[in-house]
DNA sequence: GGCCTACTGTCAGATTCCGGCAGTAGCGAT
DNA sequence: ATCGCTACTGCCGGAATCTGACAGTAGGCC
């Protein structure tokens, strides 16, 4: 079997995604257990099935953010619920994960077999999603707080319309029906607050980190409001 | 390279897939252009990647409708918007996609590296989902009338709680916000109806195939409402 | 029983893969 | 500019693997 092989260029691709700087040929080939020469063959080859690995002389090779999947068979429910789940996300979410699932989508389409496409064009369709309302907020910025787990400052303005100056520590972005909300720990109440992110008047990034852990805080707001993890 | 047996084994799919009777080894193996022998290695080695094909002896091979995805490289976006899709779907569409949707995102978590799947559960999460009312009709019988042109007598209750008898055409369901709706060319009003899926009080299959194709009603229907077609 | 088929074991030959060597080229620091 | 480090390619012999052929077992269909 080339069972060994494939085996073998998919724990490279893990080891490659634990290093976030670049390394070295070498370093990579000591690690999966075989020689140069045959180090770089595997790369080419994993380039050529898609993966976006860079090599630059005199620095070492990196694998731009993101993960390959192996091989997977997917029923027609599976595949009819992932495109779905797609068009809805593509349509609801903030611009830069709409993006994400318009590509996941053409992805997917592009090695779907025509039959199978149509029946999927045919079969299920999202007819509209409302938009209550556009994001003043850049809720990529939110985003990149959540995953650095750090700290912004906020102009909020409540029900009343009223706008708050607060600093807060977010650590989820959820999806209430078609309002987008950031989940937070909030300074100046001292506990949970949900913030629409539409009514989020401005944003700024600080460089501070939030003293406590993302998953922390998740599970301690789960708690308060009795939401169970997710599957 | 071993490109060409993962080409061979893809094609093997999709040769496999393009039956939906048995096939016997030989016809496959004289397709693909290998040995007897190697065919069914081949059909291991598939298997063995997640593939659910069956052979039986003295009948041949026949592979589960669904579709096997090759090996892809999703960004971070683009995995994200899956999961949140995928989780929308697992709370709003009916039962049987429902379980599709849970389906897949079980078999893409089960590859996730840790850290990958930890901040998905972190960053983004589908708060809730509310549901307008239960469906009384079986849904999956109207997804079963619609893949297969088949007509359906109707027991529908319109705005006024009236209820009303009618034959129709489906080959269409849509999500419109929290609500399920079926759409078909409906005979008692010669013109296309949509159908709110709690408000169908029965539906009936019957043996009669509409005498229309399913696209062209789609794209009829498509052009009165002035809806563009699905990305 | 006869026919067709899925499967497994074995084994020699064809094929591919692997490691080592040599050489070219790009990047950064001294 | 020179040196060290690295990516990358071509080549070749030995190792590993894959392939095809044959033989044999077992199960379904007539």
């Amino acid at each position: 079997m080339t069972v060994a092989r494939s085996e073998r260029l998919l724990t490279l691709l893990q080891t490659l995604r634990r290093y976030r700087q670049p390394v070295s040929g070498a370093k990579l080939a000591a690690e999966t257990g075989v020689s140069i020469r045959t180090l770089y063959r595997d790369i080419a080859s994993l380039q050529a099935q898609g993966a976006h690995i860079e090599g630059e002389a005199g620095l070492g090779y990196v694998l731009k953010p993101g993960f390959m999947l192996p091989p997977m068979m997917f029923s027609e429910e599976e595949i009819e619920a992932l495109v779905l789940g797609s068009r809805w996300v593509a349509k609801t979410a903030d611009p830069r994960l709409a993006a994400g699932a318009a590509d996941a989508l053409a992805k997917i389409a592009a090695v779907l077999p025509p039959d199978l496409k149509e029946d999927l064009d045919n079969s299920t369709l999202l007819v509209a999603t409302p938009r209550r309302g556009e994001d003043k907020a850049d809720v990529a910025l939110i985003r990149r707080a959540i995953r650095s787990e750090h700290m912004l400052d906020l102009v909020y303005e409540d029900d009343k319309g009223a706008l708050t100056e607060r600093r807060v520590w977010p650590f989820a972005l959820g999806f209430f029906d078609s309002v987008r909300v950031m989940i937070a720990w909030c300074e100046l109440r001292r506990d949970f607050r949900h913030f629409r992110t539409d009514r989020i008047s401005s944003a700024v990034s600080t460089e501070k980190r939030y003293p406590r852990r993302r998953p922390v805080l998740l599970k301690e707001w789960r708690e308060k409001e009795g939401i169970p993890p997710q599957p």
